[in-house]
DNA sequence: TCCACCGAAAGTGTATACAGTTTTTCGGAT
DNA sequence: ATCCGAAAAACTGTATACACTTTCGGTGGA
């Protein structure tokens, strides 16, 4: 099983919506996403389904599929967990941290500055949230990585995040400062400061309510 | 979209695969399946992308489906997320129960023990790992009591938990201390005893490697 | 002008066809 | 008896067909 061809459409319709390029609430018909993508409604399909599971999508019985657009609640939900998983893998990490691992995340955080100085804003958005799931990555647990990138996708489909430089920057900054706590092998500051990140995360959510895309293909073009 | 007909086989098969009546490694043919639900291939086809994204099932390319084998260190790595998520739940639950809470709790916990005492083993099988969901589910969290059903699906899979009576009897016991330590608003009390059960659950985790199911139809039926 | 209705167009849901791949079977050589 | 290879069977991957449902546009009546 598995067509390299489904993972492909799956992952250009994630990015399209993760940078909202595609709307919620935008109406993702099987036959325009196929001509778009060169295959038959069947592959095109399958990456629905996957992308329903995903919570990216909604399927409506006999009506189609539609960019989800969660509830203000779920967006808290999602965050809620976020919350759960994150502390206590960052007071996992400075315990395990090698010098090795402090590196590759500061090496990240470096990136992360370059996007930010050169307004590089899809790719600033990309390297902020996978600041945190180069952490699962580096405890060496998949599953925990997966779950994360999954919540953050889930995140960054409902809200415009880092929508400002500044905001950006006080992101970047804030994971600077985790770093350096983790470093310092400071357990307790490295929570305290990782909560106080994703609530300063949360806070600048902006529940933004665009009207659905109305040209499909140009937003995936 | 969304048909009820995958839904069906997807709960089917999710189902006889956590009570272990398909093994490990069995080949899940797309035709036998739909033979037995009477659907064509392509519900079934649905029916296993989703079950590949919840890792119950493994898909080789050209090969076919095959229920998964995780690995040792893939189930500690979904422990490890437990323990993050439910650490964290269960304090936030002591903060924020009420009564009713802690009623319905006892009420779950009751049957249990019923399911328990009658060697009903798919039933206390199920009963005792919806505890942690159900426990979810009253903190009015949606997206944290699916996430928990899905790691809890996938311990489930690999390994024969609450094997024996007395190992059920056991954590049907620790099911009522930590609600009693909730019930007494004892923050602490119930993480410890949480995080005591978890250990407990994983420490008799007994990975059993039977040979694959033959026929698929008499597991089903 | 506005609404209700009807028919056409577009879209989804499921089955089936067919090409390509993998697995099995079986006869013959060693 | 065992191993090898080719033909056959079984199976997967993708496209397409067709029935059914929803959506849309226009027409006639209040």
């Amino acid at each position: 099983m598995e067509s390299s061809s489904t993972r492909h459409i799956v992952e250009a319709l994630t990015r399209a919506i993760v940078e909202h390029r595609l709307h919620p609430g935008t109406k993702l018909a099987e036959q325009k996403l196929g001509d778009h993508f060169g295959v038959s409604r069947t592959l095109v399909r399958q990456a629905l389904f996957q992308l329903a599971q995903n919570r990216l999508i909604r399927l409506e019985p006999s009506r189609g599929a539609f960019v989800a657009t969660p509830s203000v609640e779920e967006a808290q939900q999602v965050f809620e967990v976020r919350r759960m998983l994150e502390l206590e893998m960052v007071r996992s990490f400075v315990r395990q941290a090698t010098p090795a691992k402090i590196k590759a995340l500061r090496a990240h955080v470096a990136e992360e500055k370059k996007a930010v100085a050169g307004n590089d804003v899809p790719g600033r958005n990309e390297l902020l949230g996978d600041f945190h799931v180069r952490m699962a990555e580096l405890m060496n647990n998949r599953v925990l990585a997966e779950l994360l990138e999954e919540l953050i996708s889930r995140c960054a489909l409902i809200t415009l995040v880092y929508q400002s430089k500044s905001a950006a920057e006080h992101s970047n900054d804030e994971h600077v400062e985790i770093v350096k706590a983790v470093a310092a092998k400071d357990e307790d500051l490295a929570v305290r400061l990782m909560e106080e990140h994703l609530n300063n995360v949360m806070a600048n959510l902006t529940f933004d309510r665009k009207p659905p895309t109305n040209d499909i293909a140009l937003a995936l073009a």
